[in-house]
RNA sequence: GGCCCGUUCGUCUAUCGGUUAGGACACCAGGUUUUCAACCUGGGAAGAGGGGUUCAACUCCCCUACGGGCUGCCA
C-alpha cells in the first residue's frame, strides 16, 4: 500500500517555468514554457512557476505580470501559485550551512581583489586556470574576522557526467569547474544554489531548459550530491536563432510573445508553430492542442539551434485559424482588438461577424487580415468606395445592378435561390459572371478583394443586400 | 586559451547501418476560380570537408572547418 503510493508518487511528473522577471516573455522562454507544459499536461503531471528574482538590480513586478500575460495569451496554465525564489533566501542559506556541515562546502575568504589577482597572474603565465581558493582546506581556528562566502568542495579529480534526454551523456572534467559559490558574502544564495534548493523543495521532476545551461547542469549536479539529493530528469534544448541564423537579438524584430499576439497570430497558431520549432513526430505538422499533448515527447527534440521562419508561422497559424471553433476565433479576435487599441465591436457587429466567421476563417492568416476581410459585414451604409470599388462602379454596371435589385426585393436568401437571379442577371446583361460580380462586390463592401459575393450577401441579408444596391446604382 | 554542444533541400524536419534520402513552408511553372485568398498538379532543391570501421554509412568512430554556449559574489 504504502510503497504503491510511493511509486505513484515518484511516477508523477512535476515541471517548472523559471522565467527571470526582467524583460517580457521572450519568445525562447514561450517556448521552453510550452515544451514544459505539453510535457507535464500530456502525461496528468504539474506545470509549476518559479520566478527567479533573486537578481534584486533587474528584477520588475512589471515584467512578472508581462510574463505570466504572456503565459497566459499562449494559453499555457500553471498550477498553484508562482513561487518566488528571493523569498525563500532564507531557505537557500539553510542548505548552504547544511552543506557546511557535511563538508561539501567551505568558507572562503578571498576577497574579489583576491580573485582577480589569481586570474590576472594566471592569464600573465599563459594559463586559465579556475580559481582556487586557499581556503578550501583551511582550519576554523585560521579563520579571520572577515566576509566569506560559502562554497562548494567540488571533486578535483575525475569527472561529472551528465545523462540529458536531448544532448545524450555529458562528461565534464572536473578539474574544469570550480569551487562555486554557493552563498555569495552579504548571505544571499548564487543562482546554482538556489535552482537545485528550489527544485529539490518543489519536488521537480523534469528540467527543460536553453542549452545555454547544460555546463551549469554539471554544476548542479555536485549540489544534489553534495546534499544526497535525486536528480531531475535534465533536457537542453538549443535555442532559437533568427532568420539569418545568428542568435536571437533586438535586430531580429519581435522578441517578445506578447509581440506576437499584437501582430494578429491566433495563440493556437503559435503553440503549433513553436512545438514544431525543434521539435517533429514523424511528419506530423498541423495539429491539434490536444494532439501535441497526445504526441509530445523529449525524443523528438532536436540538437541544433532552430531558426524563426515567419511565412511558416503564418501558415501554421491559417491552418489554425481555419479549424478553429467561430465562437472561440471571435472572442479572441475581440481580445485582439483591444489589446491593439482597436474600438471593440458593437453588439451587432460581432453578431454578424460570427454569423460571417465561417467564410473568413479559412481565408485569413492573422486577425489584421480577418478584420480586413470582415470589412463587409463591420462597415454600415453608406458604403464608402474605394478607388478600385468607384471604377467598377461605372454607368452601365450601375444600370445592371439597378435591374438586379429589382429581382432580389422577394427573393428567397439562400445560395440556391440567389444562383439563377445572378445567373441570369449577366446572361441577360450579356456578360459572365465574373464581370457582375465585381461590380456586385463594389457595391456591396466598397472593395474589388472580399469573400464570395454569395457569402457576402448571405451574411449582411437581404434588407441591407437590396439597401446597399441601391445606394450604389443611384 | 580551456571545456561543452551542434552541422540533412533556402527554412523546419523524417530517417534511429541497406530508402530513387520522405514531408511541410518558401520558391518556380501550369491549372481551377467570382476579386483577394484558398485549392489542385508538376518542378528544382540537401547529408560541411577529410579520414576510418563495415559486405554496406546521412546514420558508428576520429580529425578539420564553421556556428553556438560556458569559463562572474548574473541568471
Amino acid at each position: 500500500m504504502v510503497s504503491q503510493r510511493l511509486t505513484r508518487m515518484a511516477s508523477q511528473i512535476v515541471t517548472r517555468f523559471a522565467p527571470s522577471p526582467t524583460g517580457y516573455l521572450h519568445i525562447g522562454g514561450g517556448r521552453t514554457a510550452l515544451f514544459y507544459w505539453l510535457y507535464a499536461r500530456g502525461r496528468g503531471g504539474k506545470f509549476l512557476l518559479r520566478i527567479e528574482d533573486t537578481d534584486r538590480e533587474r528584477s520588475t513586478p512589471k515584467a512578472t505580470a508581462a510574463i505570466l500575460r504572456g503565459l497566459t495569451w499562449l494559453g499555457l496554465d500553471w498550477d498553484g501559485e508562482p513561487v518566488s525564489q528571493f523569498a525563500r533566501k532564507d531557505r537557500h542559506a539553510e542548505v548552504a550551512h547544511q552543506m557546511l556541515a557535511r563538508g561539501t562546502a567551505y568558507k572562503c575568504f578571498s576577497s574579489q581583489e583576491d580573485i582577480a589577482a589569481f586570474r590576472a597572474e594566471a592569464e600573465a603565465r599563459g594559463s586559465y586556470a579556475v580559481f582556487q581558493s586557499p581556503w578550501r582546506d583551511a582550519v576554523s581556528a585560521s579563520y579571520p574576522d572577515l566576509p566569506y562566502v560559502i562554497r562548494m568542495r567540488a571533486p578535483r579529480n575525475g569527472e561529472t557526467v551528465i545523462e540529458d534526454r536531448v544532448q545524450g551523456t555529458v562528461r565534464f572534467r572536473n578539474d574544469q569547474l570550480d569551487d562555486m559559490i554557493c552563498l555569495r558574502s552579504d548571505g544571499t544564495p548564487t543562482y546554482m544554489l538556489a535552482v537545485v534548493v528550489d527544485d529539490h523543495d518543489m519536488g521537480v521532476t523534469h528540467v527543460i531548459r536553453g542549452d545555454d545551461h547544460l555546463n551549469n547542469a554539471a554544476r548542479h549536479k555536485m549540489i544534489y550530491d553534495a546534499m544526497d539529493w535525486p536528480l531531475p530528469v535534465w533536457a537542453h534544448i538549443p535555442l532559437i536563432h533568427g532568420p539569418d541564423g545568428k542568435k536571437l537579438s533586438k535586430r531580429h524584430g519581435a522578441l517578445g510573445v506578447e509581440e506576437y499576439q499584437a501582430m494578429g497570430y491566433p495563440a493556437a497558431g503559435m503553440r503549433n508553430y513553436l512545438t514544431r520549432l525543434g521539435w517533429a513526430h514523424l511528419d506530423e505538422e498541423i495539429f491539434s492542442t490536444g494532439q501535441a499533448l497526445r504526441m509530445f515527447d523529449l525524443d523528438g527534440i532536436g540538437r541544433a539551434p532552430a531558426r524563426l521562419d515567419f511565412k511558416k508561422l503564418e501558415n501554421t497559424c491559417g491552418h489554425q485559424m481555419a479549424m478553429a471553433d467561430d465562437a472561440a476565433l471571435l472572442h479572441e479576435l475581440q481580445a485582439f482588438m483591444a489589446v491593439t487599441g482597436r474600438s471593440a465591436l458593437s453588439a451587432t457587429q460581432s453578431d454578424l461577424l460570427l454569423e460571417a466567421m465561417y467564410c473568413l476563417k479559412d481565408r485569413a492568416k492573422t486577425f489584421p487580415e480577418l478584420l480586413d476581410k470582415a470589412h463587409f459585414a463591420l462597415t454600415s451604409r453608406p458604403i464608402v468606395a474605394d478607388t478600385g470599388a468607384q471604377v467598377a462602379l461605372d454607368t452601365v454596371s450601375r444600370g445592371i445592378l439597378q435591374s438586379l435589385t429589382l429581382q432580389l426585393q422577394n427573393a428567397q436568401w439562400t445560395k440556391t435561390d440567389l444562383e439563377p437571379i445572378l445567373n441570369a442577371a449577366a446572361a441577360e446583361a450579356g456578360i459572365g459572371f465574373g464581370k457582375l460580380a465585381q461590380p456586385l462586390r463594389a457595391a456591396l463592401a466598397g472593395r474589388t478583394a472580399t469573400p464570395s459575393v454569395y457569402d457576402m450577401m448571405l451574411v449582411i441579408g437581404r434588407d441591407e443586400t437590396v439597401a446597399r444596391l441601391r445606394d450604389a446604382s443611384q
